[in-house]
Formats: structure tokens, sequence, C-alpha cells
RNA sequence: CGGGAUGUAGCGCAGUCCGGUAGCGUACGUCGUUCGGGACGACGGGGUCGCAGGUUCAAAUCCUGUCAUCCCGACCA
């Protein structure tokens, strides 16, 4: 099955590898776990960045951007934080190399010690909350609602391609806002745009809710998540939005004026989503034939292929794709004609099925003839023979028909794979037989998750907002609970 | 950082036990026939066998070291 993300899982080098991205290695270095994102790769994520960053702007964010290195000092600030991230910061010493005296190479000058250490950021918050120090002083400078889109670093002992390499892609937002509840609500806010990028563009369906104590970003006082669920069972999580309270202003000393002239310390939220995501795209939708694509994101969204033996045929096959391809481009469709006759049809059709083209066109003598085209789509496989007059409404149909088709698949998938589960026994039998997300009462201690997870490997996902209200009793330690929340082996 | 495996042509691999100077599939190049689901034939190009030492007349193969990757743990977004 293509559904593991691992480098010896059979068509890995096929479809996955070669194709859409490559976790490239630097050979004799420590540049461990980064990846290389292929042009075909990039596109897809470019098409998710911009989905996304309409998303913020609308919302009301602007772009900015911050410094990739961070003075030591300044993670020291916020002790939680500094606990988070201190085991996988990558430092930065020295500032010069030269050429090795006693021989070839080059190393590191030793006189070019850095008086303080620069660490590769890890997330931006303490460089941004040293900076908007300076930009705050009243509550008129309220809110502040910055995005940036960068690159960090997380020097992590194991990494997975896609979802935790060493160095990723992602956008964080940082916001600084007068009162807690409009921090809060800025919080809930973003959790919902993801959740709507998620299932609208992505067509992967996510739980929206609330992470447990041990599972939250170090550093604030709650974390809200959206959860995805895999094809082979495993959980994802894909996105997060953290209310950080006043600890992050209260370690920079960011404070301001409030109407009353009043001195407060400005609350705040963080939130941010990934190259992981692109994990998540590929490991919802995908199959053996290699990627499937929701049109939304798909750079290319219609290929046509043309069927000829010669050159005469093909003008005149190409007479009448052109018109096809310009109504289609009127209908802001991406659509590529690969008319080059460097490969074989077969060849095309399997090819662009890889790259999870939602829908190919063919047009060979014999639709010429009856004026149709066959019309492929990819994530049925189906074909079907269609008239070429009108085809482009068709098709503009067609790709909505997909994306929508692909998101109920998605959730139909998930809803199966969401079992409640009220003792211990059937908690670890459905993990071992049939995974996904357990539905179970918790008694809401660390402790108890604590367990579970040492003997299940399974951790709590989230506590979802849109749970039943429902007194039960734990599953594990047979203490009341409150609600039912959801368990699963996460990634 | 522990346990296991791997490193040989762009990619996927065989060859290693038992040392004799590197091979298969695919991809690539030329020509011809093909072209409605990854075409076929003929010829051809391409490899410091991860790296560094050692043993030997001779090392992809044996020995030592080292680097890197993958999988399982621990850790984490």
């Amino acid at each position: 099955m293509a559904k593991e993300l691992t480098s010896r899982s059979e068509n890995y080098s096929q479809w996955y590898n070669d194709l859409v991205v490559k976790a490239d290695l630097a050979e004799n270095s420590a540049v461990r776990g980064c990846m290389v994102i292929k042009p075909y790769g990039y596109a897809i994520w470019e098409k998710m960045q911009a989905a996304l960053d309409r998303m913020f702007k609308d919302t009301g964010h602007v772009n900015a951007y911050f410094p990739l290195f961070i003075p030591k000092s300044f993670f020291s600030k916020e002790a939680a934080h500094v606990d988070g991230f201190a085991k996988e910061c990558a430092v930065v010493t020295h500032y010069r190399l030269k050429n090795d005296p006693d021989g070839k190479g080059v190393i590191v000058d030793p006189d070019a010690k850095l008086e303080e250490e620069l660490i590769v950021r890890p997330t931006s918050e303490t460089i941004i909350w040293s900076t908007y120090k300076n930009w705050i002083q009243s509550y008129r400078d309220l809110p502040i609602l910055c995005n940036q889109w960068a690159n960090v670093v997380r020097w992590e002992m194991r990494t997975r391609l896609f979802l935790r390499t060493a160095e990723f892609l992602w956008q964080e937002g940082h916001t600084a806002h007068a009162t807690k509840q409009e921090a809060l609500d800025e919080t809930m806010q973003m959790i919902n745009v993801y959740a709507d990028f998620a299932e609208k563009f992505m067509a992967v369906p996510v739980v929206k809710g609330a992470k447990s104590e041990n599972e939250r970003f170090a550093g604030a006082l709650d974390t809200y998540c959206i959860e995805a669920l895999m094809q082979d069972g495993k959980a994802l999580q894909s996105g997060t939005s953290h209310f950080l309270g006043q600890n992050f202003a209260r370690a920079f000393d960011v404070k301001f004026a409030n109407k009353e002239g009043k001195e407060e310390y400005v609350w705040a939220t963080s939130w941010g989503v990934s190259t992981r995501l692109m994990g998540a795209l590929i490991m919802a939708h995908s199959d053996d034939n290699g990627l499937v694509l929701p049109p939304k994101l798909a750079p290319i969204q219609v290929v046509i292929v043309p069927i000829y033996k010669n050159e005469e045929q093909l003008n005149v096959i190409s007479e009448k794709v052109n018109v096809i391809v310009e109504k289609l481009k009127a209908k802001g469709i991406s659509v590529k004609y690969d008319y080059l006759d460097n490969k074989k049809p077969g060849w095309k059709f399997a090819e662009y099925e890889l790259k999870g083209v939602p829908v190919r066109l063919a047009v060979g003598p014999r639709d010429i003839e009856n004026g149709t085209v066959e019309v492929a789509r990819r994530d049925t496989l189906t074909k079907e023979v269609t008239s070429l007059e009108g085809v482009d409404v068709y098709v503009e149909q067609l790709l909505n028909d997909i994306q929508e088709s692909i998101f109920t698949k998605a959730l139909n998938f998930r809803t199966e794979m969401i079992t409640k589960v009220d003792s211990y026994d059937e908690f670890k039998e459905v993990l071992k037989n049939k995974g996904g997300f357990i539905s179970a009462h918790w008694d809401g201690t660390k402790e108890t998750e604590q367990k579970i997870k040492e003997e299940t490997k399974a951790t709590i996902r989230c506590i979802p907002f849109d749970r039943e209200e429902e007194t039960g009793t734990c599953f594990y330690s047979g203490k009341p609970s409150q609600g039912r929340v959801l368990f699963a082996i996460a990634y």
C-alpha cells in the first residue's frame, strides 16, 4: 500500500521519493533529516501557501519577517519554553572559517568565537516578543496581527520525511492583544481557519479540539489543534493555535497603557502550520497509483494528452485542443497540453496519475471524427467519453465534484475509524487491530494519560470542542470523567 | 543515544559466505518499426564498489576504524 512514508516501502522511489520530494542528505555532513523539495512538490506547497495567506489576510493579518538567529539569552527568559526546545536547537558559535594551517581544507577559526551564541530559530516567539516590546506602548498600538513565512530548525533525534524534518518551512502567526478575551478569540479564530483550509482545500477532515496539559505547546496556557487521520489509522497533528496568556509579555516585559492609563501585560497568541501538511495531503488521499491531489491544490488541474501517429494528425488534434485550453484557462483552470512526442500516451497517462493530476483529457483521431473527448478522473480512475463541445463546462463541474468526492471519501473513512470504547481491554484491542481514533472517557489527570501512553503508545490527540456532554468513568482509572476524548497512535 | 539492517551506474538491486580486477533491470544516446494504458529490436555511453587504513601477488569481497542512511525504541510539532 502506498500509504507509508518510509523509504523502504514498495512504492516509495516510484512515486514519492523520485517525483514529489526528496529527503536529500548532504554526504559526510551533519545536515541530517533536512528536505529538498523538488519543483513539483514545491508547486503544491505554493498553492497551499497562497490559499492560507489569503485566509490570513481576510482575517486581518499582515506578513512580516524576523531574524533567523536568536541570541541564546532570549531563550532563557521563558522557563517552560526553554524546557520544550532546549534539547533540539542548532547553535551558531563562530562566524568565520580559515584555511587549515596544517594542511588541506578549512577549519573554524578559533579566534572568531561569538561573544554570545546564536540559536537558529526553532520557533520565533522569543525574537518576536523582544521586538514587540518596542512596538507597543499604548492600547492604541494593539492588536498586532503578524504572520511570517519562514523556515525553522529543530534538531530532532529522529526525523521522518515531511512529518518531522530537521528544517521545515512553515508560517507562524504571532499576535498581541489588549485583553484576554480578544486573545482567546484570536486563538479560536485561527484554529477555525486551519480547519477550513484542511477541509475545503486539502479535502482532509479534521477534528478541532484542545490539547491535554501533557501535549501543550511549551509556554502556552492552552493549545488548540486540528487532528487528521491518515489511511493507515495513525493520527497526525496538522495545525496548532496557542493561547499564550501573558507568559511571553512577562518574560520580555511587554506592557501597554490601557484606557485608564494603567500598565498591563499584553496578551498573546501564536499559531502555525508547516510542510507537514504536505505529508498529511499525501497520506490522506494517495493510492497505489500515486498521488491523489484535490483540485484546489493541484498545480496542474487538467492535463490533455493527444494521441497521434504523425504530425498531420497532431495538427488536426491541436487545432481542436487549443480551443479547449483557452476556454479552460479563461475559467481559471490550470491546464497542461502535453503534445510532445518524446513519450507515448500510455506513459503519459501513468505519469500524470503518479503526479495526482485530477482530470485527464485524451483526444485522438477517433475523437476528432466523432467530435468527442475521453475524460478520466484521478480519484476514481474512471473514464468516460463526452462531447468535445462544452467540455470546458463539464470539466469545471467535474473538478468541483472531485474536490467534494475526495473529502467525502476521507470523511467516511474517518467516521468509520472513530471507535467508542469503555474498557481498557477493548481499548487495547482496537488499537492493535483497527487503529484510528478511540473515543473514551478519561479522568483528566496527567498521570493517567502518561500511563496509558507508556503502556500502549497511544496519546490523547485532543479534547474535541464538539464533544457531547456526557459523564462517565475513566476506562483506565475508573474515576469520574466529564466527557470523552480522542486517543490515537500519532505520527 | 540504545537495538537491528543497509551503503556497488540517475533509480532499484545481484555479486561479499568461498579474494582473481564489476554485472542485471530500468533510465540515458543513435537508428528503425511503433503510438487509444508505462512499446519493441539492434547498437552504444555511463561506476574512485560510502570513506580511511590494514592483510595479500591480487580486495566490492577478509580485518580495523569511520561517516551516512533506513527501520524499531527513547525524544519531539
